[in-house]
DNA sequence: TCAAAAGCAAGAGCAGTGCTCTCGTTTTTG
DNA sequence: CAAAAACGAGAGCACTGCTCTTGCTTTTGA
């Protein structure tokens, strides 16, 4: 696989770029659910018959949009954990939790793309679900080293067949970690992003308006459920 | 303002029952995005320009099928509480959240329109906010239960700009409850949307499969975030 | 080298959408 | 019982996703 070999493939790599760029741009301002084929190519200053030899349908474009968004959102939360100063795994786990949040507050059209309701038909394509784990991924990278540095208590025990999927995940992932801590992980992922949803998705609007603070201290709370302990603080 | 008076406001009553009653059809088999007044209009033997004499607009219809939404799911919360064995508060607890999972599974669009990405303009109006704290006032009852019996430890303190937000709330809602409790309530409340949401949307397809147990204890974790305890069970 | 094949932009066109306006008809109101 | 309001039907506008055909350009392979 050369890298763009003929003028023709660079061509086209160029015009799907920008295609998704004013995708991207016009999906910014009014939301998936508006977002036009048509507009789009009319923006490009091309017919919109010419962007279906691009992407053969609406969904697939906004598939693509999709992809690239969980890979965004991913890569935040992957550099907020390398960057993140090598302290206990509480901060890093927060320093996470706080790039998630911030990534979703900057880009919320993207963000409900990904985490609001299955726009395309109804389930997901499988090229989304490896990018989409990156975020997890990095959540789980802090809980890992926290485990080695001695750093997380053991949650209360999980059903057996909870255990069960958790193990075949932990398999899969190639992942050393205690069942129980993993358990509780996937129930704290999704609570995160249940924070996040609601102050994006306007639940919490009149009800804390503290959104900073309120978060914060949500994720700490998650971080306590998971078992993560900060060690040289033994009182409470 | 006397009950159906005149043959004319029946007439419109029933008209515009049967014109959501159909809608609702509609999207919980197509969902919000293909939801098309004329489709509605055209299975009901009317001609659409005659259904904007009921809704002003595509985005009013979805209002009114968000807040029957809301009721629906608030009225489902609410029956399981009182239902509910009058047994420890984790257990009131628990069954109401399964009450919130058991109807967002049967109905996912309506769902997905509440709670997923807000799909009309961007901010909920006025009217829906009413509907939409039924569910989490009937998750309060249960806490505010629990804390007549004693059986709700103080879980830890809030940061001073949530506490003064959760005053307010207490406030307004004249709800006897303590700050620190009502704020871990807020989170646990998003939280636990945020599991349904991950399970409806397909986030733990192929990561969690045994959803009930899964759910279960997540719920339960979600009680001892709180601050919820079983008060004869002092081991651990 | 040069014809065949493939990729491409452009346009017309189809079925569908939300929404507006007009025009008779019916029902309610004062 | 006349004026006013509410209503259903139809035509029409601007827009959408998508398909098909028509020429042109680039790439391919013998």
């Amino acid at each position: 696989m050369p890298a763009l070999q003929g003028a023709r493939e660079r061509a086209r790599a160029e015009v799907t770029s920008a295609i998704k760029e004013e995708a991207r741009r016009r999906l910014a301002e009014e939301g998936a659910a508006k977002l036009s084929l048509r507009a789009v190519a009319r923006e490009l200053g091309m017919v919109s018959s010419a962007l279906y030899r691009y992407f053969p349908s609406r969904d697939d474009l906004l598939t693509a949009l999709i992809i690239d968004a969980y890979n965004s959102l991913g890569e935040a939360a992957e550099r907020a954990r390398t960057t993140a100063p090598a302290g206990h795994p509480v901060a890093r786990w927060l320093a996470v939790c706080r790039a998630i949040r911030a990534w979703a507050r900057a880009h919320p059209h993207e963000y409900a793309l990904i985490y609001g309701s299955p726009v395309p038909g109804y389930q997901a394509p499988q090229d989304t679900t490896a990018p989409a784990s990156r975020t997890a991924l990095a959540l789980l990278a802090v809980l890992q080293e926290a485990g080695e540095e001695g750093l997380l208590a053991e949650p209360p025990a999980s059903a057996p067949a909870v255990a069960q999927d958790v193990e075949r995940l932990l398999e899969r992932l190639d992942i050393e970690l205690s069942v129980s801590a993993t358990a509780a992980f996937a129930a704290a992922w999704a609570q995160l992003f249940g924070l996040v949803s609601f102050e994006l998705f306007g639940q919490y609007d009149g009800v804390i308006e503290a959104r900073d603070e309120f978060f914060d201290q949500a994720a700490a709370g998650l971080a306590r459920a998971i078992g993560l302990r900060v060690h040289d603080a033994p009182a409470a």
